[in-house]
DNA sequence: ACGCTCATGTAACTCGTTACATGATTAA
DNA sequence: TTAATCATGTAACGAGTTACATGAGCGT
């Protein structure tokens, strides 16, 4: 399973930038398969740029806080490419609302329908971060295969959204 | 989100069970949404134990290698109900499959179909596991609840192989 | 002979999380 | 005056992974 460095690599493969702009990546691009924090970003990009995958250059500003723009180096694109090439393994998936479904046995039924209806919630949200995303990230441009991702996303969350609804719809009855 | 703590409390909630069974537990029929090995499943009853949130009952056993029977306790149902009761957080989603996609940009035509073909044979296999396990399941009983837990992983699986198939014969073209 | 099922555990390690720590500018 | 945006980092901790270690019985 990928890493974050091979996250952060992918990230900066064809534009240097900052780790607050990488966060913004992560928060808003690539959400819906990875998810990462500060904590983890500068760490990794220090480990990085110690391995000689990244180099640093510092920008100084002089009405916002100075920043480090980082850029791959031959080395980080091996690494990544070596990445790219190895055979995709299972996703992972865990899901706190399936857990609370599976082992509540002695939970209320407005409980299970609260709990249904929250997760409907959610996955709306998400289902409308993603596409107004999609609209965004069109005028910038995107490629085919990242436009598979994000519909792949849209799928698999419309599909979980119907199912709920129709259960919901059945338990309620 | 849930931990392997509450993850094994879930499985002898309701039946005390051996560190060998709960792993069964996990690979057969929570496998879509939570994956554990022994090298948790161990300490983390060693752990609960020593909490009294579970008991050990050694059974000597003739042919067979002997065995640990955990039980929950009334303080481990609690801590059970506690986290049952608590508000469920969001799903964490790790793709490997939709990284490499989406940062394959100069992966070639013939690894992105690879890609594709090997995920869609994947998913496959955890629909016909998924769809195995339930017939078993409903011979065996198992709860409204469970049964939704188990269309919801289907949906989702047959929802994205479905998106696949029709991406992948557009993307041949 | 070979591999599967049953059965339990530890030690080292890695990766990432959470909380903390700082601080200027700008828009409402 | 309050929150958001821009911007960077560390330290302690937690949770789980991987690899190792052992071994009998049963079916083919």
């Amino acid at each position: 399973m990928m890493k974050g460095r091979e996250v952060i690599l992918g990230i900066l493969r064809n534009k240097p930038q900052t780790g607050y702009e990488i966060n913004d990546v992560l928060k808003n691009q690539i959400s819906y398969f990875y998810d990462g924090t500060y904590g983890m970003i500068y760490p990794t990009l220090k480990k990085l740029e110690q391995e000689g995958k990244v180099v640093k250059q510092t920008i100084i500003q002089a009405d916002k806080p100075n920043k480090n723009v980082f850029s791959i180096t031959a080395a980080g694109k091996k690494e990544l490419q070596t990445y790219l090439n190895s055979d995709a393994v299972a996703e992972v998936f865990k899901s706190d609302f399936l857990m609370k479904l599976f082992f509540g046995d002695n939970l209320s039924r407005s409980q299970i329908i609260n709990l249904m209806e929250k997760e409907i919630q959610l996955k709306t949200a998400q289902i409308n971060h993603l596409q107004s995303s999609l609209q965004q990230w069109e005028q910038e441009g995107i490629t085919d295969s990242q436009k598979i991702t994000v519909g792949y996303g849209l799928a698999h969350y419309t599909a979980v959204v119907d199912y709920l609804n129709q259960q919901l719809a059945a338990f309620k009855q």
